[in-house]
RNA sequence: GGGGGUGUAGCUCAAUUGGUUAGAGCGCUGCCCUGUCACGGCAGAGGUUACGGGUUCGAGCCCCGCCACUCCCGCCA
C-alpha cells in the first residue's frame, strides 16, 4: 500500500471525474467520489468512481498493488466514499470507453482510502434505466441518494444555472433584487394560507404569502422603479404534478411602462435563459393570442399549439337543422362547434366515455360523435343530419376515412372548453400510440392577452376581477366599465410554452378614481370593506404611485419545462408529497405540550399516532 | 371533498378461471475468473402478497374497510 492516510490526511483531489484525457497520461492523482460500479474479473479489478461530474475507470492490477488492497477493494460496496491515489494512463488499445468522456483513459490505483463505507442500498442508482422507474415514495425518502442519480444531479444544475442567468439578466436590465418578508399578514381573497401563530399576542396570527403581489407594488410607490425576486411563495391549497405548497416565483415589477416593455423584457430573458440552459435560439418576439382567439381555436386559455385539431365552428350550419340539440343550442344563443381526432376512429368504448364524462363534467349531457370506419359515418346522430349538411361538415371538418368527429353544442365558452379539454385527451391518446410525435426540442411561446377584466359569479349575482382587483383596464374599455363591464378587458397578460402557463401579470390601476370605480360600482364592495383590506395600500397609493405593471414566472415549471420534465418534484430538490408532507424528513409533525402552550393554542382533534 | 391507478423478495416485475411448496431479472452472501465497463460462471440466502376484517373446503386473486404513493376534478384572486 502506498501512502498511509495519515499522509493524505491534508491531500486533497487534483481533478474531479470528469476531467482525465490521454493528456494527463503519467499524471499522479487523487480522486474523491463515490463508487458506482465494481467489476472484479478476479485478478484485475475496475472501480468506476463517480462525482458530481461524471465517472473515471480506476484499476486494480495485482502484479503491482499489495494483495491486501485488492483484497479491500473487492469489498468495496456501492456507493461508498473514497479517494483514490494513482497514476494516469492511456488504455490498452481496444479497451477505450466511447460512451464516458474519460473513457481514454483510467487510473491505475496506487492507494485508496475509504472515507465512509455505504451501507446496502435500498435502491440501485447506477442503472437509469431501473432507477427511473423505482417507486416516486422510496425516491423521497431516500432523497439523498435519488439526487446523486445523474439525471437528477443535471436537473438541479440546470435549476442552479437558470436561476442564476435569471439574476445576470435583470442586474443587466438594470433591477433591483429585492427580499420582501416571508411573515405577512392574512388577505382574505385568494389562495388559502399557511397561518403562523403570533406568542405575542394571542389570537394573532402571520400568514406565509401567496406571492409578494402587494410588497412589489408598494415597492414601486417606494421608488425603486425596477424589482425582481426569484420569490418562494406558499398555498395551502391541493398539490398537483406542477404545484407544490411551497414553489419559487420570478417576481418583477416595472414603473413608467406599458404592456410591451413586459413583453420585450420577458422574452429577452426567456432567450437568455433557453440559451443558458439548452444552448438554444428562440425566436423573438412571441405570437400573441386574444383570450377569446385561444377559446375559440384551442378551447383554452394556454393552448398547445405544437399540433392541430383545431375547434371548427358550426353554428350556421345547424341554425336550422332538424337535429334539435344542435339547432335549439344555437337557438338559445349558443354554438356548435367539433374538432376532427384525425386517426381517432378506432376510439374505445371507454376512451369514449372518459371524453363523454368531460363533457359532463362541463354540464353538457352527452358528447355527439362521428366515427369515420369502412367508408361509413357510425355515429348515432348522423341519421337526424341532411345531405347539405353531411357535405358541410365534410368540407369545414376535412373529413377522411378514420377520423372522428366531437361535437359539443352550448353557450360558447362551455363549447369551447369542453373541446379544449377533449383536444387534449385525444393528443394524449394518440401520443401513447405514437401517431402524434412532438419533437422535445420545440417550444411554442405566446402571448395570451386581452382577458376580460371581469367575470360574473351567477351564484352570487356580482362581478369579480379575473385576476386580481389592482389591473387596470385596456385604456379605451373604460367607458364600457359601468354600462357593459362584460366587455371591459384587462391589460393582464399570460406567457404560454407548450400548453403550460409559465407565468402572468398586468399593468395595475395607478388612478384612484378609477381604483374606486372598480371597487365600489364593480365589485360592490363598500368603502369601509375596501378600507380594511386594503387601506395600506389605497394610502401608498396616494402619496406618488408611478403607473406599474409586472409579472410572475412560476420558476419550478420554467426548470421542468427545460428539464423535460412534467412534474416539478422532478427540479425541486426536497419537494413534498401530494398530501403535503416530506417522506425524508417526516414533516408536518405535532408539536409539544409546550410549544403549543407558548402560542396559545390549543389542540382539539386527536394528533395522529406518534 | 370526489373519481381513477398502483401496492407481491432490498429494487423492477410475473403468478392462467380462486387450487400443490408464490417465481424471474437485478441486488445481496459465498466460491471461481487478469481487460471489464449492464463483466461473466456456479451455488445460496431472502416473502405477514401494504394493513384489518369477511366470503370460501381453499384467497396474492373475490367482497368490505383502512393506509401510503400517484394522476385528475373541485380548489389554486
Amino acid at each position: 500500500m502506498g501512502p498511509g492516510p495519515a499522509g493524505n490526511l491534508f491531500m486533497k483531489r487534483t481533478h474531479h471525474c470528469n476531467e482525465l484525457r490521454p493528456a494527463h497520461a503519467g499524471q499522479t492523482v487523487i480522486l474523491d467520489g463515490w463508487v458506482h460500479s465494481r467489476r472484479d474479473l478476479g485478478g484485475l479489478l475496475f472501480i468506476d468512481l463517480r462525482d458530481r461530474e461524471g465517472r473515471t475507470q480506476t484499476v486494480c492490477d495485482p502484479s503491482n498493488l499489495a494483495p491486501e488492497t485488492c483484497d479491500r477493494a473487492s469489498r468495496l460496496h456501492s456507493e461508498s466514499v473514497v479517494r483514490i491515489t494513482g497514476k494516469v494512463r492511456v488504455r490498452p488499445e481496444g479497451t477505450q470507453n466511447s460512451r464516458i468522456a474519460t473513457g481514454e483513459v483510467e487510473v491505475m490505483v496506487e492507494a485508496f482510502e475509504v472515507l465512509n463505507e455505504a451501507a446496502i442500498l435500498p435502491f440501485s442508482i447506477d442503472d437509469p434505466e431501473v432507477a427511473s422507474k423505482v417507486n416516486e415514495e422510496l425516491r423521497l425518502q431516500y432523497r439523498y441518494l435519488d439526487l446523486r442519480r445523474p439525471e437528477m444531479a443535471r436537473n438541479l444544475k440546470i435549476r442552479s444555472k437558470v436561476a442564476i442567468a435569471t439574476r445576470s439578466f435583470m442586474d443587466d436590465q438594470g433591477f433591483l433584487e429585492v427580499e420582501t418578508p416571508t411573515l405577512f399578514k392574512s388577505t382574505p381573497e385568494g389562495a388559502r394560507e399557511f397561518l403562523v401563530p403570533n406568542r405575542r399576542e394571542p389570537g394573532t396570527f402571520y400568514a406565509l404569502p401567496q406571492s409578494p403581489q402587494q410588497f412589489k407594488q408598494i415597492l414601486m410607490v417606494a421608488g425603486v422603479e425596477r424589482y425582481f425576486q426569484l420569490a418562494r411563495c406558499y398555498r395551502d391549497e391541493d398539490l398537483r404534478a406542477d404545484r407544490q405548497p411551497e414553489f419559487t416565483q420570478v417576481d418583477i415589477e416595472m414603473s413608467f411602462i406599458d404592456r410591451e416593455d413586459i413583453y420585450g423584457l420577458i422574452e429577452g430573458l426567456l432567450k437568455r435563459v433557453w440559451k443558458t440552459a439548452l444552448d438554444m435560439d428562440i425566436p423573438t418576439p412571441f405570437r400573441r393570442i386574444s383570450f377569446h382567439e385561444a377559446l375559440n381555436r384551442w378551447g383554452i386559455d394556454k393552448p398547445d399549439t405544437r399540433f392541430g385539431m383545431e375547434l371548427v365552428d358550426l353554428t350556421e350550419t345547424f341554425r336550422s337543422s332538424s337535429f334539435k340539440v344542435f339547432s335549439g343550442a344555437v337557438a338559445s344563443g349558443g354554438v356548435v362547434k367539433a374538432i376532427n381526432a384525425k386517426g381517432m376512429a378506432g376510439a374505445t368504448q371507454g376512451q369514449i366515455e372518459t371524453m363523454t364524462e368531460y363533457a359532463k363534467g362541463f354540464g353538457a349531457k352527452g358528447l355527439a360523435f362521428i366515427k369515420v370506419e369502412g367508408g361509413e359515418w357510425k355515429s348515432p346522430i348522423v341519421k337526424f343530419f341532411t345531405a347539405a349538411e353531411k357535405e358541410s361538415l365534410t368540407t369545414t371538418l376535412a373529413i377522411e376515412e378514420g377520423d372522428l368527429i366531437l361535437f359539443a353544442a352550448d353557450q360558447w365558452l362551455n363549447a369551447c372548453e369542453i373541446l379544449g379539454k377533449i383536444r387534449l385527451y385525444c393528443a394524449d391518446v394518440l401520443k401513447s400510440q405514437g401517431r402524434l410525435v412532438i419533437d422535445p426540442q420545440r417550444f411554442d411561446f405566446l402571448w395570451v392577452v386581452d382577458f376580460p377584466l371581469l367575470s360574473f359569479d351567477k351564484e352570487m349575482n356580482r362581478w369579480y376581477s379575473s385576476h386580481h382587483p389592482f389591473t387596470a383596464p385596456v385604456a379605451e374599455d373604460i367607458p364600457l366599465l359601468k354600462d357593459d363591464p362584460k366587455r371591459v378587458r384587462g391589460q393582464h397578460y399570460d406567457i404560454v410554452v407548450n400548453g403550460v402557463e409559465l407565468g402572468g401579470g398586468s399593468i395595475r390601476i395607478h388612478q384612484p378614481d378609477v381604483q374606486k370605480t372598480i371597487f365600489e360600482e364593480i365589485l360592490q364592495i363598500s368603502p369601509e370593506e375596501t378600507r380594511l383590506r386594503f387601506g395600506y395600500m389605497l394610502d401608498a397609493f396616494r402619496y406618488g404611485a408611478p403607473p406599474h405593471g409586472g409579472i410572475a414566472l412560476g420558476f419550478d415549471r420554467l426548470c421542468a419545462i427545460l428539464c423535460g420534465t412534467t412534474s416539478i418534484r422532478d427540479v425541486i430538490a426536497f419537494p413534498k408529497t401530494a398530501k403535503g408532507t416530506c417522506l425524508m424528513t417526516d414533516s408536518p409533525g405535532p408539536a409539544s405540550a409546550r410549544q403549543l402552550r407558548d402560542l396559545h393554542l390549543e389542540v382539539k382533534a386527536a394528533p395522529p399516532k406518534a
